[in-house]
DNA sequence: CGAACGTTTGAGATGACTCAAGCGTTGTGG
DNA sequence: CCACAACGCTTGAGTCATCTCAAACGTTCG
């Protein structure tokens, strides 16, 4: 089952046994990638999109002198770019993070489903609108939080991303990347993300070591960063944070 | 025809005569908005969306202390919240920046056209992915650039979008800011937004003074924002910018 | 005329950057 | 199995871009 993440536990969103079956079927293909390789580049025609399975990949611009802003992380369970069959061409770069495994759905496929199965295509429609509001949450953490903000909104919200996924228990999670793709999302400095590392060490909210993300107090953490998962559209009946658990109706 | 300049030029998305005329249809009301109104807030559930006429509007999230980012301006021709279809909930404030008129299109008739009409859904889909692309842009100018680029950049930008809208000729447009508006976009403080004017002005690139916004040096100005129009998807037979002009094929 | 609002300027504080160097771990080939 | 290269992490010192606080100025509108 390469689709069981995808829109799992999304408010509205979950897909049926039909429509699970049907996507299935649309896989032409499952691939391997090997870390840090590039997926597809802006400008280049696409007739086909991505739906990760196991790793992390990225989306990224390029600045003049080749200097990355990563613009989203893709966790398992993501169509990371889904949006390139209405649009057809990426405005940006998509590689890998870690070492990754991904199914391939060509574009012919979405647009039988498109044709016949409505309600499955207001759900992809949904899924790219997830992202869009991921966006929105980046754009305040750049625009709003300074330094130790900005990586504490992303620790926060990917521990709850991988929750949703099945791959965080709420307190740590593996997260294969360096202090430098740190840099490259929060739009900091490698050297100073490291002092922020640290520091969010020595306060006791969480610490980041060889690829492990150990939440220490999440509540805090949350402050911090002044996080609020309401733009991750996360079912309110999902396996809830530790932090937010309260009584089932 | 309030839909006018909804998805003018944009490539492979334009609307033919038929899909023009059923969103016509699809208006319920047509609305006028006083300046710095809030729409639609956080959090509401939504059964319908907002085509903008006339106006600029805005979209934000508030950090702790009430300080605003925007994550989006809207020009003439924008479906400003046609992703709270799929998501029936917005996860950000709507606002207007100045006077607005805008056409009120029914959810219930949103669904009509999704069940009849695949490829003029794929075609909304496409409006939503494209403000979307913006929101990457966004993401680029406050991760990597420093101010007086930000500004330069949303210049560029809200230029090109307003050329593509039929509202600048590419040199000279009305743009009902003030440099605090500027700031909430450019996650800077109006005090600094003041002194990047100052220079801008001086530079000889841009004068922006009581809402006319007069580029005085596109080349260099798109330089210094690194501005690269691409993630707009303007239509490479649309009317060109002054600058870009090429020899029709 | 006065109030409200937006713009402009100055001076000082500070958060993040740059440059530079050292340390630790991992993987690889001699 | 050791040596060393590659890579990522850590720390220090000095610089700079942007912020904060404060005040003044200009324009619009009632």
């Amino acid at each position: 089952m390469f689709t069981e993440r995808f829109l799992r536990d999304k408010r509205g969103a979950s897909l049926t046994a039909a429509e699970r079956a049907r996507l299935e079927a649309a896989i032409s293909e499952v691939r391997t990638y090997k870390p840090r390789k590039i997926i597809a580049k802006a400008g280049e025609p696409l007739d086909q999109s991505t739906l990760l399975i196991e790793g992390f990949m990225c989306r990224y611009l390029d600045d003049r002198s080749g200097l990355r802003q990563l613009v989203a992380i893709h966790v398992p369970g993501d169509f990371l770019d889904l949006h390139a069959f209405p649009l057809k061409v990426l405005d940006h770069d998509v590689a890998t993070l870690t070492g990754a495994t991904a199914a391939i759905v060509p574009h012919s496929e979405l647009e039988a489903i498109a044709d016949e199965m409505p309600e499955l295509t207001r759900k992809l429609w949904f899924s790219t609108l997830l992202d869009a509001a991921i966006h929105r949450a980046w754009l305040f953490r750049l625009g709003r939080l300074d330094a130790n903000a900005r990586v504490a909104h992303f620790l926060c919200e990917t521990n709850a991303r991988l929750v949703s996924a099945g791959l965080s228990d709420g307190r740590r999670f593996a997260l294969g990347l360096t202090q430098a793709d740190v840099a490259e999302i929060c739009g900091l400095t490698t050297v100073h993300v490291n002092r922020v590392m640290r520091q969010l060490r020595e306060d006791g909210l969480c610490v980041f070591r060889s690829s492990l993300v150990e939440i220490l107090d999440l509540a805090r953490l949350t402050a911090l960063g002044q996080f609020n998962p309401a733009y991750l559209y996360i079912d309110d009946d999902a396996n809830p944070l530790p932090s937010v658990q309260r009584p089932r109706s």
